[in-house]
DNA sequence: AATATAGCGTGTATATTTTACACTAAGTAA
DNA sequence: TTACTTAGTGTAAAATATACACGCTATATT
């Protein structure tokens, strides 16, 4: 590799919103550092790139290690680069979001050095975040409350068997607004992506729902990539 | 500053996608490099962020340099972060679009060191592209044609004072197809925020149309940030 | 002066989509 | 058996989107 470059004191990091849904609730995954600067303070996760990491690769594997989970929805929405958002020298953060579904085990590991202990916060009531993390985070929310509308993203905050009113639940939640039942059912059904398994709801102390699944094959065939959900 | 970052070979610039409407075709600018890696070859405007300078401060420095304007419209749209994306080293790109009046002069300053010149190239008729240029470039024109749908973008590629035909080529470039006309002026209309110059286009060969500029302030207190043109 | 040319500017009818709105059905629990 | 809770369903009205064609006007040409 020739040296030509020119160089300073810089590095870049990735910053993660985790979104999660439960109990009717739209969550994020903070951490407590554990580390200056901002000790003791909540944050976004996020990591420092790895000299042979994509991007993505990075992003992956920083929510991997907070969650032990992989194979998780990501998408990158924004790049962060004020000179001095990171009190310690120039830090670019390249910011992503993350949905998963939170099936009852919210359980997430304890984690290493930087980090005391992860936790699931409703957006509606965060503390006070380090760096500009607040900043970073209103960017996401806005990312999915704009992407929810033309893409089908509402489904990787559900288990794969959902009934039609969780499925509006989310989409209320992301959207901060309440949705007509029968208007919402009609329109959803009519895009012909969800799969009717025949199935019912367990253990609820009421009239059972339908269970749904996405079909996703369905989905790539009949759109590209896009829809107006 | 504290010196606790860890550091590697690592830095990051900034490309840019720079549109232009001019006589009805979508163009953008590219330089020739004057500079290894990929001399000779046609590449998108970018350079290296300086240490004092925000991302967005770079890209308006970059632009600035290129074609001696300042204050144009930039949008940051997404971070290139793969390992060898650079053949000299880990570098992150952050990319830009730019959008830009070509007013009849379409001069361009000839540049300093790294290009031999820059040139205007119909979008349509691209040549090959330095680095990962190409795959920059066409995230970038999706990301216009899903904008441009949603907020007032298209009156950047225009002088000031424009025909409803003029934006409706904007429209229909970006697009990529045709519209109808008598629908497209009354939808456009509808919105009010075109504000008729009681002018007539001067110069033309044929009857001459009104004269319209799009109304900020009006846009700004209708809707806050959002609309669907 | 007459004519050709080129783009300007306009309205209506139909189809589609969106919205508003309330009750019965089904299952569980007491 | 009754009370409770959520599931599931249809229609009419309004708003929006689409399809479609011709006379007008300024200039250029002869």
């Amino acid at each position: 590799m020739i040296e030509v470059l020119p160089k300073f004191d810089s590095t870049f990091s990735i910053d993660c919103v985790v979104f999660g849904f439960d109990e009717g609730e739209l969550k994020i995954l903070l951490i407590e550092r554990n580390e200056e600067p901002f000790k003791d303070w909540w944050a976004l996760p996020g990591n420092i790139v790895g000299e042979g990491e994509s991007l993505d690769q990075s992003a992956a594997r920083i929510l991997n290690e907070l969650t032990g989970l992989s194979n998780i929805y990501m998408e990158q929405y924004y790049t962060f680069g004020d000179v001095n958002r990171h009190p310690q020298g120039r830090v670019v953060s390249i910011a992503y979001y993350a949905l998963l579904r939170l099936g009852g085990e919210k359980a997430v590991k304890p984690i290493s050095t930087y980090a005391k202990q992860a936790y699931w916060r409703n957006v509606k009531d965060l503390p006070k975040l380090a760096f500009d993390h607040q900043q970073i985070f209103e960017k996401g929310l806005e990312k999915i409350k704009r992407r929810i509308k033309h893409q089908p993203i509402a489904f990787e905050l559900l288990p794969e068997k959902f009934t039609l009113t969780q499925l509006q639940n989310v989409y209320e939640v992301i959207l901060n607004k309440k949705l007509d039942k029968r208007n919402f059912r009609k329109k959803m059904l009519s895009f012909g992506v969800l799969k009717d398994l025949d199935e019912k709801q367990q253990g609820v102390s009421f009239r059972a729902a339908t269970l749904y699944k996405f079909d996703k094959r369905r989905y790539a065939k009949l759109f590209g990539k896009e829809i107006s959900f």
